[in-house]
DNA sequence: TGATGTTTAGGAAGCT
DNA sequence: AGCTTCCTAAACATCA
């Protein structure tokens, strides 16, 4: 294993597992969910290890994909004709890693089928509600702060901003840099990310039809009545039913003081999370330990997800 | 046809 | 020893 430092994992094995890679790669990005090849190319950019025997670790990384409840496939509207599907992280999934370090896994993310626990009409209502009201929270967060939408994606909910901590392998010490999105998504994230708000004009760039469709028209409240739709843009049957349920009960293997079922260790904000250059890996950067101090924002009252809003860990 | 996604299987390593 | 996590390989299906 490399010492930890500035350049350490220029040609070395990352001590990351690839399902760390993947949750990097998708909280790296303002929308939270990336397609396939943008992982990819996240990772090779990351961590030039992975430029080469690309089909091995490539596959490995799918099979991580489909095989990991903690990742959640998100269809693409027929209106973004593309390439396979968008991955995002299980809602729930916040508290899979120790600490919010990416070096270990606390348990392992599994998802219970819905009989298993309520109705399962009930779970589907339940979640389909929890998504439309995250959507007029970042609505109304974006109303009020003009510009700027807040990152309020669901990782973050229900995790205290006292958790204060950040371990040297967290996600804001480790994606600490400047992350060019492959495509037209380039951004600034020390000013927009740093402080949990993606520029809007980035995010309408990136996802057109969040803004265009009517679907998150920020001049008016989101309207999902009748509509299959998430605020994602995201069928919300995709998230709700079939192989990726979300109903899911997030059991810690170990009772921890600070994590509650469901509620995550994961840092509240991924600040600076993208200011480095790819080359300066540092796990034990020091950083952005310092920058976590945000003025309070929408996404700080966001609503708990529902009791039924559950994963389970598989000890 | 290649990329993407699913599933199964086996083995290494670490932990209890 | 048993369990869990992780890695790797491979076969197969689906889709643009």
């Amino acid at each position: 294993m490399p010492r930890p430092g500035r350049n350490t994992y220029s040609d070395q094995k990352p001590p990351y597992s690839y399902i760390s890679l993947t949750a990097m790669a998708i909280q790296s990005c303002p929308e939270k969910m990336l397609p396939l090849s943008e992982i990819y190319k996240f990772i090779m950019d990351r961590f030039p290890y992975y430029r080469e025997n690309t089909q091995r670790w490539q596959n490995s990384l799918r099979h991580n994909l489909s095989f990991n409840d903690c990742f959640i496939k998100i269809p693409r509207r027929p209106d973004q004709p593309g390439k396979g599907s968008f991955w995002a992280l299980h809602p729930n999934c916040g508290d899979m890693f120790e600490n919010g370090s990416f070096l270990r896994r606390r348990k392992r993310f599994k998802v219970v089928p819905v009989s298993d626990h309520l109705g399962p009409s009930k779970q589907q209502s339940d979640a389909a509600h929890y998504l439309q009201q995250q959507a007029k929270l970042r609505l109304s967060a974006l109303a009020a702060t003009g510009t700027h939408l807040p990152q309020m994606s669901t990782y973050n909910l229900g995790v205290s901003q006292s958790s204060t901590f950040k371990h040297p392998f967290a996600i804001e010490n480790i994606i600490a840099r400047e992350y060019k999105v492959p495509g037209s998504l380039a951004f600034s994230t020390m000013q927009s990310m740093s402080a949990g708000y993606p520029l809007h004009n980035q995010l309408t760039t990136a996802w057109p039809h969040m803004y265009n469709s009517g679907v998150m028209d920020t001049a008016t409240p989101i309207s999902m009545a009748g509509g299959d739709y998430s605020a994602y843009g995201v069928p919300l049957k995709s998230l709700c039913h079939g192989g990726q349920s979300l109903p899911a009960i997030p059991v810690p293997i170990k009772p921890t003081p600070t994590s509650m079922p469901g509620f995550s260790a994961l840092p509240p904000h991924i600040p600076a999370f993208l200011s480095n250059s790819p080359q300066s890996l540092s796990p034990t950067s020091p950083q952005t330990a310092t920058s976590q101090s945000s003025p309070a924002t929408p996404s700080e009252t966001l609503t708990s997800p529902p009791s039924t809003l559950q994963s389970v860990a598989v000890h």
